[in-house]
RNA sequence: GGAUGGGUGGCAGAGUGGACUAUUGCGUCGGUCUUGAAAACCGAAGUGGGUGAAAGCUCACCGGGGGUUCGAAUCCCUCCCCAUCCGCCA
């Protein structure tokens, strides 16, 4: 969430940017909100302040005194649990609007109410296949080369399940492999992270856990939720700390599973394992000092590229436009891997900065030494790796005319051969 | 899952209803001394909010939430976490 001094201070830059962004937020409502609980503060700290001075003289006061001053003080606590109960209804309110409110965008990036207005920075090294056959997508290629049982999925777990096979599995296992490798390289931590966190750390990230439109499943009777991401778990990881502005920034790489309702998606583009309820992910984390969160955000985008073009596969960077920011984005690039079989390119990651929107819920903060007091860090996030749809991307543009898979020379060492065959 | 003991400032660790304005030690910072440092000695220093030009004043915070009380680190309820033992399991 946004600084509350912040919005006040700047509500027209605020609504602005809410329009921006396509997010519907009352913000007037919540600065008059705001002033309210000011002042209802002021006026509570004052109660709460003769309270204080009426109990400490209570224990000096003589026998006879001490009735009357348990009078007075019980007026004045019941006074302050009055102004006390008002407030906490403020804020309620207040916290409803400030959750709504989006983070703020940075100058660059494209202005627009939807993905429409997304721009497209640049492309990969790897050139968009040309075939001499028409090419297949990868759930007829999963198929031929019994690789992906979409059927046995739905049988065991429901549409948007699958279960990989033979090759696949180590096609999968070469991926993760090859992009924890290269995160290695670069001094990431590596973590494998819990698949379930409490709700208060989804909220804190921006998830929404529960709710008719929610993403997440949750697990009845406990405040836990499957995560969609490890972006949620690697967040949470410095939930309520402070660290030593010198150990920043932290690099954390976590490997988990992502499990998403997907309500809502229904008929849009979702063949075969491209939008799907379950599937594996290397997610890039980091911890910055707020003036190193721009640079860090260049460097994982960096990484993607990186790992795109050591697989080969072309990819366009697209610079995300206000409008399909998703709230605690400041700035967000996607890369989109050509995918023969849709004849399109299709997201595979996605890196933000958040700035201090999630370290402001989730109070995680830095200390200078020397310094008084602690700021908050920025966050950010990237995908190394989303397998889904790493392997939708490699299956299609490395497909060959005899119907065989080739397998990216930098994954034929982690998976032991360097072609998937055809089945006779 | 059960039993027991715990959670207090950067760290260690005292504090069982009013002098807690949270003892003490370590570490940190400033000073004295010193060519410089160490030691010793003196002093300062928590986090977040409100107000203020500032000094300051003030509110909240002793794992989270709630309760009892004029008054809670302390008593009660509840949740979370840690340790040890038992059970179960991979």
């Amino acid at each position: 969430m946004l600084d509350r001094k912040f919005i006040v201070e700047n509500s027209d830059l605020v609504k602005k940017n809410c329009q921006n962004r396509n997010a519907p937020a009352d913000v007037d409502r919540f600065v008059a909100l705001e002033e309210q609980r000011k002042s209802l503060q002021s006026t509570l700290d004052e109660a709460n302040r003769k309270a204080n001075e009426t109990a400490k003289s209570i224990g000096k006061a003589p026998a006879d005194q001490r009735e009357v001053l348990k009078e007075e003080g019980r007026k004045i606590r019941d006074e302050a649990a009055g102004i006390q109960k008002q407030l906490d209804e403020i804020g309620a309110e207040a916290d409803v609007i400030v959750r709504s409110i989006p983070n703020m965008s940075h100058a660059a990036a494209p202005v627009g109410v939807d993905d429409k207005a997304n721009l497209e920075l640049f492309r990969g090294k790897t050139p968009i296949p040309q075939f001499d056959f028409k090419p297949l997508d990868h759930v007829e290629l999963g198929e031929k080369l019994d690789l992906i049982d979409f059927e046995g999925g739905g049988r065991v777990a429901g549409h948007g399940f699958y279960f990989l096979k033979n090759d696949a599995v180590l096609l999968e296992m070469a991926l993760q492999r090859y992009a924890l490798d290269v995160l290695l390289k670069e001094q990431f931590t590596p973590t494998t992270t819990p698949d379930l966190a409490r709700n208060e750390i989804l909220h804190g990230i921006g998830f929404i856990p529960r709710g008719p439109e929610t993403q997440i499943y949750s697990v009845d009777g406990t405040d836990l939720s499957l995560v969609a991401t490890a972006e949620i778990t690697l967040g949470g990881l410095y939930s309520g700390q402070t660290v030593d502005a010198d150990e920043l920034p932290l690099k954390l790489c976590g490997i988990s599973h992502c499990f998403r309702t997907e309500a809502g998606a229904a008929g849009r583009a979702s063949r075969g394992l491209y939008r799907v309820h379950q599937f594996t992910k290397i997610e890039m984390f980091a911890y910055t000092l707020p003036g190193e969160s721009d640079d860090m955000l260049e460097y994982l985008r960096d990484m993607e590229c990186r790992i795109f073009d050591g697989l080969g596969i072309p990819f366009r960077v697209v610079d995300t436009a206000t409008g399909d920011l998703g709230g605690p984005a400041y700035r967000k690039y996607d890369l989109e891997a050509w995918m023969p079989g849709r004849n399109e390119y299709g997201e595979v990651t996605s890196t933000s900065n958040c700035t201090d929107y999630q370290s402001r819920r989730l109070n995680i903060r830095y200390r200078v030494k020397g310094e008084k007091g602690t700021r908050l860090v920025h966050t950010l996030n990237g995908t190394a790796i989303a397998l889904s749809r790493g392997m939708i991307a490699v299956m299609e543009n490395y497909q060959q005319a005899d119907g065989s898979i080739l397998v990216p020379e930098v994954l034929r060492a982690w998976m032991g051969k360097d072609r998937i065959e055809a089945k006779k």
